[in-house]
DNA sequence: AGCCCGGCATACCCTGGAGGTATGGCGGAA
DNA sequence: TTCCGCCATACCTCCAGGGTATGCCGGGCT
């Protein structure tokens, strides 16, 4: 009835990943039969079946094991963003690192980096680039501290607080049909524009397809794109079209490329995002900071 | 240069928060030498000095144990909560306890309620009362899944939606000098208002002393009330003033208190909220119900 | 039917490390 | 000086986490 080890946590959610505890427990390093015992004693401590073993040749989860298996998630998270936080914070360099996407948000970092230059003992801001979607996984552990996103990003796991909000445009390859109208709508572009799933970027969202080719469901079958520059290099091919924020149009304009706006399309929104409980006290101040120069006019 | 492990983390929180090897000792019901061999294998294992040592007779904590003492809070937390919520799931009645503070909500809850009735699967509501400040607690460790809360409070750790913002009245005690007036300002309350700090509701953020008497700032002087009822007799006895949202003014008429509107004080928001990354798919589903009765007239 | 195989559980052994006791070193107060 | 408070070191004990060997059970193949 006591509480649980790190260390069993880890066990569990390997044998509830693959639901096997024989190929868990090589995974893992270990022989099959403590990690039997493990997850017995596991059940044990809590008091709860985690495991459903009516059939004696496969396990599957219960309810509670379904539970266990997303909140442990959370523990071994956090657990590995306090280590690498606890790091970070003893090597010298108490930094605070800013992750965000290629080309986005250095006028905004310049800003904020100048307005806590003078305050005493402020950290330096340490800038990084990650690519599509890496934002928050990078925050959730650890290895960065604030993050620019651009919504829409699905999960709510982070803090968060507006900058911007933007209407989109059109990104076309020049000579494409849709390019001699001024204005478009969404209705336009459905099925060709970009999304995001799983963590990709895929050209074409009618790429994907739910069951094809015996692939399971939610597998990219259009070119999948890890930055911007090969995004445009794709749409200036004509597989794909991409509905961009107006900042990021202006900002790299090219020659294969024309942009019109899409007034209906949902508008983009720009998100300063930090982990809940964070324990630097100056994230509310950087915080702050990037708000003020939100209410710029620019 | 490994993990660690939960019960490190346990030990040295206990260290940490008195800075003395000995007694935290004591407290966790082990021997001196033990825990001093835990933290120097700790501080080894993560590579990083989490005490200053220098002064031979008591140790202080390095940034880095700074930063792994809230980092190491938040990983103990969840691990509760998962734990609690395990156990919740397991044992049949897998309702989702919503706690909110005695009487709020009632006809919120009763709609979301019914909303959901329908849906196969769903979950039961189980209506919990808790005091003051404590939802957020309640919710971040496991206790409860969804909180309905007032602001303003403070912290950012849970996810939010807004489900109300009203204005707020002064609620008085009968032949108060101010009822005869109609309509009030914050300025003509200052320093009789109750005040909610460290998680206490004190009456009169006058009887804040900074230091007086000896005892340390922040100390509450005042009466300290546990629910509304508390506060309400304390008004009528005329020892504080409360700014209060007119929904609830409206449901807690009484013949010795008067309301009387103050309209330039900070609004009265209301709020739901649940743990970022709570494992159930049912949290934006009850979530969404709530949004839609803000969004009904009352 | 008989056999083998995949998969989990049980029995038993071994060892690393967590925890205990005893004691030393160090600085400050009396 | 001496004593006290406090942390570190030395050395011992013992348990629990891990390993090997093996059993049980159901299903598919011949």
């Amino acid at each position: 009835m006591a509480e649980p080890e790190i260390r069993e946590l880890r066990y569990f959610r390997a044998v509830a990943e693959d639901l096997n505890i024989t190929r868990a427990s090589e995974r893992l390093g270990i022989a099959q039969p403590p990690l039997s015992r493990a997850m017995r004693a596991l059940e044990s401590r809590l008091g709860v079946a985690l495991f459903d073993r009516s059939d004696p040749r496969r396990i599957s989860l219960t309810e509670a094991g379904e539970t266990l298996l997303k909140e442990s998630a959370q523990v071994l998270d956090s657990l590995d963003a306090a280590v690498r936080r606890t790091r970070r914070a003893g090597s010298q360099t108490a930094a605070l690192v800013v992750t965000a996407k290629p080309g986005t948000a250095t006028d905004l970092l310049n800003f904020v980096a100048r307005e806590l230059r003078d305050e005493p003992g402020a950290p330096a801001i340490q800038f990084e680039v990650s690519g599509f979607g890496e934002q928050v996984e990078r925050v959730m552990d650890g290895r960065a501290d604030l993050a620019i996103i651009g919504s829409p990003h699905l999960d709510n796991a982070l803090a968060q607080e507006v900058l911007a909000v933007e209407g989109r445009m059109a990104a076309l390859p020049v000579g494409h049909e849709l390019a001699s109208r001024e204005v478009l709508s969404v209705a336009d572009l459905r099925g060709q524009v970009f999304s995001h799933r799983a963590g990709q970027t895929v050209a074409g969202s009618n790429y994907w397809s739910g069951q094809r080719d015996g692939r399971p469901a939610g597998t990219p079958v259009g070119p999948v794109v890890q930055d911007s520059s090969q995004m445009l290099e794709v749409i200036a091919l004509g597989q794909a079209i991409a509905l961009l924020p107006v900042t990021f149009t202006q900002r790299n304009l090219r020659p294969d490329i024309v942009y019109r706006p899409v007034p209906d399309a949902e508008p983009y929104t720009t998100v300063i995002a930090w982990k809940p409980g964070h324990p630097s006290p100056w994230i509310p101040r950087y915080v702050e900071a990037a708000k003020r120069w939100s209410g710029l006019p620019r």
